[in-house]
DNA sequence: GAGCACTGC
């Protein structure tokens, strides 16, 4: 039977979409494309488009449904005779501009004009010109801020769905929401072979239209009794595989950025005694490791010992990170010990913290599959077949269930959404997780008592930082301190900059106390943002030198470049205090207080402990902190529970009465609990100040 | 004495 699109290819030779001939190249990739399993699917596809406005597509890795159904839309829906366009979301940023790149590889078009990608940084895409568009989808959301019924699109794919991250759980609620009202658009929802009845149940009445893979088997082997130390465990099958199995890489799942060293450490000290067996060549990896050493993954394996020899073995050690965002082509063996660090948030006492625990069923399926890619391949799951049916769960909960929601429900009121309480999550939260949302945002003015949005609260959802920051960001005008507070949120906003190798802990210590001061951490990562600054003619040399992490520094002055042009379009003057000026410790501290008022700490008098505002949980100084003393009130922007719980980044409030000034609703004393901080407020009120109101109550 | 999974705007 002949393939249409080849009689298409047959009687035309010109491309459509820029009227020129095809390139030699365009025919070669065609027959590749040719051969993924999605393309016997387009004639399902397009009929599924042409009578349902949503239509959902299961695909499991290999199928081609990234790079090809966008393709199949735009020759069915005709986008560019238009003048609409046609969106494709991705969780991450990186995926959104490779398949970009390749897709206008296949079409034969410029990349940045017919076909382009949109992510916060940088936008490729040519006004009246881009018809296909990939994008990160809190990309899309935003845009959805500013036009709720995402006018300029006339198909909207969301990709990867079942990665469930907070901003494509949105959309999809938008996008039900948003149906009714534009006959016009049509939909498809992509994912992954898991939870396709949710999807079904939540999309009802759409057709669902499922694709192959092209993977290669993976035999599964669990362990025949449970583990005691999974750590331990896993160095063991790596030497075992080492010794007993064929040639091909080795990839070992853990949790963090410490274990994974330690691992490497040891590994590479047991493989240099095995004389007799083949090099063992261990390669951390995590986010946190600057490019070039995370393209170490891509290197051939080691040379043999001697000429004539069996080749050397990689053994990639990492986090989540090649779970779904790095694929490594050549892995044959994996090991899964069935762990990772997961956010976990606590409405009760609003935290958020890092956890070890259990992965899940999909999980290990996708850990798994990560064997397979190039040929058969085993995956060594170090726990046993009854432990995986019975104690890990079918599914990894969605962001949105591991999450604090003021971000989400502030997105949500500007967006416009009737009804947030009925807004149709696939997996609605927690009504108390939801509550205490509202409640924070109501304390930090962003919604009124009424519970409307406030312009306070508009302005806020227009920076794209959580709203403790903007909070912060817009009350600094006030305390004419905009340049100083645009520099410290800009560092809130980035990952850890500090460095600390293994071997150089010491001198990585001293070099970020040099930029210590008196007033804590806040301070202290204004010093540094200002020095590197200074010294950004020698950027890579000055960071190396101060073990700072140079992506990360040139990521705060991106970040600080876009928010000062968001309060320069409010017409906010970029104000600054001079470090000699007696109101430049003060009133940095008031700006802090304006949007962390609910992250304050205080010492109890009798143990000498840092005790949390009401909930009166009680914390340690983070090592990290630059402070040498031990301030009586305390801001803090984190609150980390590990085998300890600690406050990290952490500035003094140099007088408490800042905080019944700037956030006296949350500080009200007739609903403030018992506590330290409520001693040294009744204290304020009837000892120090007797006569400031008539008395209520006699002492 | 002992610290930061991964994304995204």
């Amino acid at each position: 039977m002949e393939n249409p699109y080849l009689a298409h290819r047959k009687e035309s030779k010109e491309n459509p979409y820029t009227g020129k001939s095809y390139t030699e190249n365009y025919f070669k990739i065609l027959e590749k494309r040719e051969q993924l399993p999605v393309f016997q699917y387009k004639k399902d596809l397009l009929e599924a488009l042409r009578n349902n406005q949503v239509t959902l597509l299961v695909g499991e890795t290999g199928s081609g449904k990234t790079t090809q159904v966008p393709q199949f839309f735009v020759e069915e829906l005709k986008p560019h005779l238009k003048n609409k366009m046609i969106v494709c979301t991705q969780p991450r940023r990186v995926a959104a501009m490779s398949v970009a790149k390749r897709v206008a590889e296949e079409m034969d078009v410029e990349f940045g004009r017919e076909v382009g990608y949109t992510i916060r940084f940088d936008d490729f895409t040519t006004n009246n010109k881009t018809f296909l568009k990939y994008s990160t989808d809190g990309m899309l959301l935003r845009e959805a801020m500013f036009d709720p019924l995402l006018t300029k699109y006339s198909c909207i794919i969301l990709d990867e769905t079942h990665e469930r991250t907070c901003a494509t759980d949105i959309l999809m609620g938008l996008i039900k929401e948003i149906i009714p009202r534009r006959p016009d658009l049509r939909v498809l929802v992509m994912s992954a072979t898991l939870d396709t009845e949710r999807f079904l149940k939540y999309f009802e009445g759409s057709p669902l239209i499922k694709v192959p893979g092209r993977t290669f088997p993976v035999e599964i082997l669990y362990s025949e009794k449970p583990e005691l130390d999974y750590v331990d465990a896993a160095i063991r099958t790596v030497l075992q595989i080492h010794m007993k199995e064929d040639p091909g890489d080795i990839l070992l799942f853990l949790t963090g950025e410490e274990e994974i060293e330690d691992v490497c450490r040891k590994l590479s000290f047991r493989g240099n005694e095995m004389v007799d067996y083949p090099i063992l060549k261990p390669i951390p990896l995590y986010s946190s490791l600057p490019p070039n050493e995370q393209q170490r993954i891509f290197c051939d394996p080691p040379k043999p010992r001697e000429p004539g020899k069996p080749p050397g073995r990689k053994v990639i050690v990492s986090t989540n990170i090649a779970e779904t965002s790095l694929t490594i082509d050549g892995i044959v063996y994996v090991i899964d010990p069935g762990f990772c660090k997961q956010k976990i948030y606590n409405p009760r006492n609003r935290v958020e913290s890092l956890q070890v625990t259990p992965i899940s069923q999909a999980s290990a399926e996708q850990r798994a599959g990560r064997a397979g890619r190039t040929r058969p391949g085993k995956c060594y799951r170090l726990y046993t077949k009854e432990s995986y049916d019975t104690h890990l769960t079918k599914q990894t909960p969605p962001e949105m269930l591991r999450t604090n929601l003021t971000t989400v429900v502030l997105q949500l009121y500007r967006i416009g959404v009737a009804n947030i309480c009925k807004f149709h999550f696939m997996e609605p939260p927690a009504p108390e997780t939801m509550m205490r949302a509202l409640e924070i945002l109501n304390y930090m003015g962003a919604l009124d008592d009424e519970g409307d949005l406030t312009e306070l609260g508009k302005m806020m959802s227009d920076f794209p930082v959580d709203p403790q920051l903007a909070k912060v960001l817009i009350s600094s005008s006030k305390y004419k301190c905009v340049s100083q507070m645009l520099s410290i949120v800009s560092m809130l906003s980035i990952q850890n900059p500090f460095l600390r190798p293994a071997d150089k802990k010491k001198e990585a210590d001293r070099a970020r106390q040099a930029f210590a001061d008196v007033c804590g951490d806040h301070f202290l990562l204004l010093n540094v943002y200002d020095t590197y600054v200074k010294n950004q003619f020698d950027a890579k040399r000055w960071c190396r030198e101060n073990f700072l992490n140079p992506r990360a520094m040139a990521s705060a002055v991106r970040i600080r470049e876009q928010l000062e042009k968001i309060m320069k379009r409010f017409k906010f003057e970029i104000s600054e205090l001079s470090p000699l000026q007696k109101e430049f410790q003060n009133n940095i501290q008031k700006s802090l207080i304006s949007g962390f008022f609910m992250q304050v700490a205080c010492t109890n008098k009798s143990t000498g402990k840092y005790e949390i505002i009401k909930e009166n949980e009680k914390v340690d100084l983070h090592l990290s902190t630059c402070l040498q003393s031990k301030p009586t009130w305390v801001v803090f922007n984190e609150y980390i529970q590990t085998t300890t719980a600690s406050i990290r980044t952490v500035t003094e409030i140099s007088n408490y009465k800042w905080l019944l000034e700037i956030a006296p609703a949350y500080y009200d004393l007739d609903t403030l609990p018992a506590g330290a901080a409520r001693d040294y407020f009744i204290k304020e009120k009837y000892e120090n100040k007797p006569k400031a109101k008539k008395q209520k109550r006699h002492k």
